[in-house]
DNA sequence: GCCGTTTTCGGCCCGACTGTTTTCAGTCG
């Protein structure tokens, strides 16, 4: 898909025109075109072949041209003569936290500094004395934000975020001062990774509360410091950001610092139409100021006649005009989910024994778990023969046999082989209550191999789900290419799920495909993929996966009872045998 | 550059903090 191309080409151009010093709204244009192609649902090449590119919010005649240009030739005339205007360098400037658009001009014409490590350069011999607005402070943290660029700051896991942040609302909230705390940011729009963590607080005595923050032993840097707002980076370098608020502002400044950006601004507007104000201490009446709402956070929402939206879809991705339409997903939560769908015991390469992982699943209240260890194509993670499994089987019949109110399914995560054929022979697999089929070798074979790889599997009456479909590992491996429209359709006829793993490090599918998934029909499953007890708890990174896919609890086929769920997966065996 | 039950033109969210300034520009979220 060229949709991630082009997403990058206007979100360039919003930083090159950023630097010529055009037109703002212009500049925001061309992000939100970015943004909003970066979440599309469906292929760019099928909206432009059907004519409906100008039916994408925040595309309009012209950039539709653009894509259109792309799409044909590979490239856009408009982008190619901006970056001939404009030194590559400058974007490396603009790109170190601290320098904008504005001092990056400024550097390029009074000294043509032309990248960053001239810039270090010139600081270190101190040629940038003189410069209008440029004294020692500044100059230091230029240099800061240059250590930081090159260290690589890089997003962290949803799982890194939430634990980081649940340790600093824990010091936090022992204090007598704070009233009420709680995350924001994208943390609490369940992202797949964050960059910094957002923290609000209700205090009468904010600045206690902002002085227990700064020295907390994590800290290692104060980057900012005021009466409601500071910044700390920690010795790590993770950047969080504090608020504290009085009560009657918790909701105002609740939603603004949950974002995101783009959905703010639409409620802005929306609240500007009706002649309202909303900022981050309340909603205000434009003419006369009067505060009318802000303590809790559906009163935004409420004034402007929305229900309340869950965080989590707050992305300005057609959320709000689905609650306008009253046609907002009842989306799925944690209490719904009834078993986990992908466990790995010590049969393989998991950390326990069975009796182990049934005790934790009866203390989560789960209904079912399904044993799913690897085949024996992944010897190195100490993949079961098809004779071991079978005894595997025998041991959790027997197991089930003294559970009360939990039942082990006997599963496998069945490796797909780069034939596209199964590594267990379908005669075993026809004994277990649940096969898991999935791709781990192989990745670079190509789209076409592949996905005819995984059709093939997807095939495979026994198959009831593919885990982790796209094989990708945030920040160290791309996914691998597949033809995802066939794959889904494919899926659907042959009534196979697709699995949301909760692995921190996959959250795959992704928000974007369970979204497209549930355009499609499908049926999905949320799996840990847990290979120790504590990683049962990711379930919850999963769950909020789905959410961020507008999924519902009929869309998640661990939300069934134990019953319904096992004539789910049965349904197909039987119909073919 | 997009967008429209106040508009096809004239709007386009809003404020905190910093550093360098005597009232504000730049950056950030």
């Amino acid at each position: 898909m060229k949709n991630f191309e082009i997403a990058k080409i206007f979100a360039e151009i919003a930083d090159l025109l950023e630097i010529k010093d055009e037109n703002p709204f212009r500049i925001r244009a061309y992000r939100k075109a970015a943004q909003n192609l970066e979440s599309l649902t469906r292929d760019i090449a099928e909206e432009a072949e059907n004519g409906t590119l100008e039916e994408i919010p925040g595309i309009g005649k012209d950039l539709a041209k653009k894509i259109e240009e792309y799409l044909g030739s590979g490239k856009v005339q408009f982008y190619e003569r901006l970056k001939g205007e404009i030194p590559k360098g400058l974007l490396e400037l603009v790109a170190i936290p601290g320098v904008g658009p504005k001092t990056a001009r400024l550097l390029h014409e009074r000294l043509n500094i032309q990248g960053i490590d001239e810039l270090e350069k010139m600081i270190r011999e101190h040629k940038l004395k003189g410069l209008p607005g440029l004294k020692e402070k500044t100059e230091e943290n230029i240099l800061r934000g240059i250590q930081l660029v090159k260290a690589g700051r890089e997003r962290m896991h949803l799982g890194t975020a939430h634990s980081l942040a649940e340790g600093i609302i824990s010091t936090l909230n022992s204090l007598p001062e704070v009233e009420r705390i709680s995350p924001a940011g994208s943390l609490r729009r369940m992202k797949e990774t964050v960059k910094d963590i957002d923290i609000l607080v209700i205090s009468s005595r904010p600045t206690k509360v902002m002085e227990v923050f700064i020295n907390l032993p994590l800290v290692g840097e104060i980057v900012a410091q005021g009466e409601t707002k500071s910044s700390i980076r920690t010795r790590e370098g993770t950047q969080v950001d504090l608020r504290v608020v009085e009560p009657e502002s918790f909701g105002s400044a609740l939603a603004y610092f949950t974002g995101s950006k783009a959905h703010n601004i639409h409620l802005r507007e929306m609240a500007r139409k009706r002649g309202l104000k909303i900022n981050e201490y309340g909603i205000f009446k434009e003419k006369s100021n009067k505060r009318i709402a802000g303590k809790e956070e559906d009163e935004i929402y409420r004034v402007l006649d929305l229900p309340f939206i869950p965080p989590e879809i707050r992305e300005d991705l057609g959320e709000i005009e689905a609650a306008q339409k009253g046609e907002l997903p009842s989306l799925v939560s944690l209490e719904q989910i009834r078993g986990d769908l992908h466990i790995h015991s010590k049969w393989s390469d998991g950390a326990h024994s069975l009796k182990e992982l049934a005790e934790a699943a009866r203390k989560m209240r789960y209904e079912y778990i399904a044993i799913t260890d690897h085949s024996q194509a992944l010897w190195i993670a100490g993949g079961l023969k098809e004779e071991d499994l079978l005894r595997q089987i025998d041991e959790i019949r027997a197991l089930n046999k003294k559970l009360n109110n939990l039942r082990l399914l006997a599963g496998t995560e069945v490796d797909i082989r780069g034939d596209g054929k199964l590594d267990i022979e379908d005669k075993v697999l026809a004994k277990l209550d649940i096969v898991v089929a999935a791709i781990h070798t192989g990745f670079k074979q190509g789209k076409e191999k592949l996905t005819k790889r995984m059709i093939q599997a997807i095939k495979n009456k026994y198959v009831n789900v593919i885990a982790h479909p796209s094989g990708r590992l945030l920040g160290e491996r791309e996914a691998y290419e597949l033809d995802w429209e066939e794959i889904m359709r494919q899926a659907r006829r042959n009534n196979t799920a697709l699995e949301i793993n909760a692995y921190p490090q996959r959250l795959d599918l992704n928000d974007i495909r369970c979204r497209r998934a549930k355009e499609l029909g499908l049926s999905l499953t949320i799996g840990t993929d847990a290979h120790t007890l504590s990683q049962l708890s990711m379930m919850k990174l999963g769950v909020a996966t789905a959410r961020r896919g507008w999924l519902e609890k009929k869309d998640i086929m661990n939300t069934l009872h134990l019953s319904q769920l096992i004539k789910k997966l049965e349904f197909r065996r039987k119909g073919k045998v």
